[in-house]
DNA sequence: AGAGTTATGTTGGTCGGCCAAGTAATCCGA
DNA sequence: TCGGATTACTTGGCCGACCAACATAACTCT
């Protein structure tokens, strides 16, 4: 009895219940629940591609530079080096993509889109713009205009503390 | 030519350039790129209590609402089921939270945080202050508090997915 | 030129998180 | 009563992502 009632309700419409988490950090927790969810929605639309959640991102970086260095990847994606080795091992692995040394410079290596991943290239950007449909809907224009604007605020405010320490700087 | 101008940019200050896959989905990007960085600053600040990012959201419903069933704490959380069972397998090893058996249904089990991590309470909520703070500065408490309506609508979007397949339902 | 510093990647380990299967207990209906 | 759902949790496998430590190769500076 005491916790039958919920079981009814089909979806989570009514979000009002403090979680006893929320209390001290209402958006921090709201963000790491979207968060999760944006990643789940991404992986079960991405999932027909045979991508996983966040290659896609790496693939579309590929798809519109053509070759490029490993080290700008990780640059451009502001990923963890050892992160988007394994993701190249593994897409590598699975023919999406090719690396080879760099001839200028031994240390580095090169890396590109196959040719076979180029078939995925629309069915990625449609899940991707599907995902963004489905993420907004129902937002006007104008809330999707200003959610982008706080969230790239935010994003402004979290980059410095991953960059180095803090950057109170002054 | 394509791509050399931004290699010399040193953080993030700018994001003003296109990064390639933010073409077909730019709040998407923003939502990965902010929830990357919201749980690398949170893991940070975490650090000091020994905790994990994730942790310590688990943790705030153990203190919250003392012995639990596991499954309570998976609706709760809603996470995956093996998600919380590992977690709290190794929160256990570390010694910050007890089970045993619920007496009166021999599958379930009764979940609590243990007296020694009472002591980390206060310095995560202290550590979780923090991000929160961290995440908005700069933001009005207009801001805020529209962010927080967007994202809560942007999560009301994403459940259904996850809930199920769709419940486009009329 | 030789020593020290920086840049590029890789390996190994740990986490959160998911899915797919599987076990065990409870519930429910014929 | 008894056999089929349903519920509760676990296991194994895989991924993204981090960190720490490492090996190479390239620069730099005396």
């Amino acid at each position: 009895m005491t916790t039958d009632a919920r079981s009814q309700d089909p979806l989570c419409t009514e979000l009002t219940r403090t979680p006893g988490a929320a209390r001290g950090g209402p958006i921090s927790h709201a963000v790491s629940r979207v968060a999760r969810l944006h990643r789940v929605a991404a992986g079960r639309l991405l999932r027909a591609t045979g991508l996983y959640a966040g290659q896609e991102i790496l693939m579309m970086h590929l798809w519109d530079a053509g070759a490029v260095r490993q080290s700008e990847l990780i640059k451009a994606l502001e990923l963890d080096p050892s992160t988007v080795t394994k993701m190249l091992q593994r897409l590598e692995q699975a023919g999406q993509v090719r690396r080879r040394p760099d001839p200028a410079d031994r240390r580095a290596s090169l890396v590109e889109a196959t040719e076979a991943s180029c078939a995925l290239h629309e069915a990625v950007e449609a899940a991707w713009n599907d995902l963004e449909e489905k993420t907004l809907a129902g937002l006007t224009p104008q809330e999707r205009a200003e959610l982008a604007r706080l969230l790239n605020k935010v994003e402004a405010n979290l980059c410095p503390m991953a960059a180095e320490e803090d950057c109170p700087g002054a």
